[in-house]
DNA sequence: GTCTATAACTCGATAGAC
DNA sequence: GTCTATCGAGTTATAGAC
């Protein structure tokens, strides 16, 4: 028989996605249980039958959201493309990888930082050779005399910082710089192509 | 009679620090009163009888620390140095202010993406005339062909992103480059004079 | 597996004595 | 103005019927 004394992986399906949902905008605590219940059409019990307590629903969502994107990001960091090409390609990629999980960068670093322990082990599991090849690709062309001698961190950190903050901060972004909902939109879409160009002119020899 | 009638202001004072530190810290639904209160020094009902509410408590927290650092940055923008010199100073000091605040960005940026229309005015009302300067002066500097044709937002988002970011996701940053919290505060205080340089080379023309 | 009902608990808020 | 004691709303979690 299938199935049988088996816990059914549609509903499964459904409650981690009403799951992820409501933790990526409301963050844990923020979250109720009776909201993903709602959300998933099932009741509050049911939650509990198929993950025990909100603690353990909301590691299921936090590994996921991890384990979901990092190969991502090494994929669109792994192509044989020339370093500028790369920067291109990558933070065209990125933006828009970050664009259909908006709430994702926003979840990741706000529940870090309130648990930096427990957290690091997820992350440290799942990033394995993910920068490895742009290190190299890096000190390769500065070998080559074609970009200035930055150090990897703060390349890297620079290029991270660019993509994701105007995302993460959307709100603070439209208030301080007073842009409408639509300006703020066009303004990310730019930015796809504006802040490879930026970096590379940064580090261009 | 001197303070009849009136509430201690030093209790007041001490309420104010308390809270400060754990809303910034925890944020408005990780922020216990029972904390703030063991904090100060004083119990509970306290709390209520100075502030009636945790919200109307986060609230003055939440304005002070606007009305705080909004100023600080104004004035670190109307200095009368030139554009590069402008931004050398600019990056070097904010990156110390953010230092001294450590959770203040995260605070104000997490609480916004929850609740973006109540607090949207708390920060028009106090970044008048912040931007105004700079962005005269970055006009100044197209006209007179020191730099390339940047948007001013795109220009201003950027040396935000820079200097923020990389204090705002500390543990992202130092668990996903393998920093040491050591080799975090050597890269942060190194981007207080290497943000600005970047910048720079990426605008110059 | 799924549901209803409720236990157990946390936490903001208040009453009332001093 | 300050404290102790307690209420009551909201939430996670579980018991138990089907």
């Amino acid at each position: 028989m299938v199935n049988k004394n088996k816990k059914n992986s549609q509903t499964e399906k459904r409650i981690l996605e009403s799951a992820r949902k409501i933790f990526h905008q409301k963050g844990f605590l923020g979250a109720r249980m009776q909201e993903i219940a709602d959300d998933a059409g099932i009741n509050k019990a049911m939650l509990h039958y198929y993950f025990r307590s909100k603690q353990k629903l909301f590691d299921a969502i936090f590994v996921e959201g991890i384990k979901k994107i990092f190969p991502q990001i090494k994929e669109l960091l792994n192509t044989d493309l020339p370093l500028f090409e790369k920067i291109r390609f990558f933070v065209k990629s990125y933006i828009t990888l970050l664009q259909d999980n908006i709430y994702l960068p926003g979840f990741v670093i706000n529940e870090i930082n309130q648990n930096p322990k427990l957290l690091s082990e997820i992350i440290n599991k799942n990033k394995s050779f993910m920068l490895e090849k742009l290190y190299a690709d890096l000190q390769e062309a500065k070998e080559n005399g074609e970009i200035i001698n930055i150090e990897f961190n703060t390349f890297a950190a620079n290029i991270i910082s660019l993509c994701i903050f105007p995302i993460l901060a959307k709100y603070f972004i439209t208030n301080v710089l007073s842009m409408s909902e639509e300006e703020y939109n066009e303004f990310i879409e730019r930015r796809k192509t504006e802040v490879a160009e930026f970096i590379i002119k940064a580090i261009k020899k």
